[in-house]
DNA sequence: CTATTGAAAAATTTATAGATTGTTCAAACG
DNA sequence: CGTTTGAACAATCTATAAATTTTTCAATAG
């Protein structure tokens, strides 16, 4: 039972050389079987199929981001502060890790494609430490108090889209894309702000 | 001279019949000269290529919705109002053209491709609309003073990006997008709110 | 001299056959 | 038994030749 979840752990790792190095559709399954010293249709013991891998493996890639999100979301500073921090993170973080290497756009885009719920899992799960930050912000007094924090969450995520997938939705480079990030964070920040006036629309 | 306009105007009104009807793709030059009684070559001394047609034919298209967005930001209403008219239009006009017509989409999505400064212009040429907006809401005390609103309209639009190209950014369906705008304007109207406090960043 | 044509060049698309790859599963293995 | 294999099948990709389409431009017409 461990054995098996080792071998699960052996082949992502052999995909995720592979995928990094070849790309996604330059790999064969009989290539990363091979690495794994097993047949191809044994793979699919472990994953369903080659785009699972790729999941898993993207997966384990934003695990260590949330570790971040996690960090930042906890830290002492103001919750103003936090935000910006959080979403300024999120942003170099994905745009240099794309930038690096034109194969994680290649697996990005094949999944935002074959597996669009993903991304939206991934979001869902973004929005935990957004509430939290949030929640911080009313009790400390910075922001206003909000009537359904983790729609204002959402709200906040649809305003950054841009910015959360840099290289998908623009062709700007990182330093006009920290520029806009900073100007629209200011637009929400104040429309969060204790003295704003919520509009009835 | 008006011969050449005439000239101009007729091949685009061919190329806009069969583009709608037929897709960009499946309509050839012969096609839009036959139409036309004229050779191919010589719709080239009225347009560069074929995708300067399909351009000449998204301006006529996008003018016509100027003309709506310069109605709204002249209205009478209050500023904030206004400017959640004119995103909500812009929603929902953008969203049932393409919707009704995958045609209009494969032009969209090509000139956004062939074409990515075109897009900019249009952009750039409705912040004057969303400055005139902002002007007034500062003149009316609904808004802060703002030390650029050029500036600031950009930032709404970054902000308002996934509502804009509605087809493009995202496949949620129209009552989705939306609650989702009316939200994100919430929090930019609040932003903006002569209460507001803005952050330093 | 300008406007237009139509043939030719360049670029792009289509069609398709062959090869490769992803996936399944009955049989062999431990 | 559960695990693994490898052959078979289906799906997808590749290569390329033929056909079509876009674009150019010398020759022609007005």
């Amino acid at each position: 039972m461990s054995e098996k979840i080792d071998t699960r752990k052996q082949i992502l790792e052999a995909a995720r050389e592979r995928f990094l190095h070849y790309g996604y559709a330059k790999t064969t399954m009989s290539e990363i079987a091979r690495d794994c010293e097993m047949s191809a249709g044994n793979i699919y013991r472990f994953f369903a199929s080659k785009l699972d891998i790729a999941e898993a493996m993207a997966i384990e890639f934003n695990n260590e981001t949330f570790e971040h999100f996690r960090r930042i979301s906890q830290k002492a500073s103001a919750a103003p502060d936090r935000l910006y921090e959080f979403f300024s993170f999120a942003l170099d973080e994905t745009y240099k890790k794309i930038d690096s290497d034109a194969k994680i756009l290649e697996i990005a885009e094949i999944l935002r494609k074959e597996r669009p719920t993903f991304l939206n899992g991934q979001l869902a799960e973004e929005r935990v430490f957004i509430v939290k930050i949030l929640a911080d912000g009313v009790d400390s007094g910075a922001f206003r108090s909000l009537d359904a924090p983790y729609v204002t969450s959402e709200m906040i995520q649809a305003a950054l889209m841009k910015f959360r997938f840099p290289q998908s939705y623009s062709a700007l480079k990182l330093d006009k894309l920290q520029y806009e990030l900073k100007g629209v964070m200011e637009l929400i920040i104040a429309g969060l702000s204790s003295g704003a006036e919520v509009p009835e629309l």
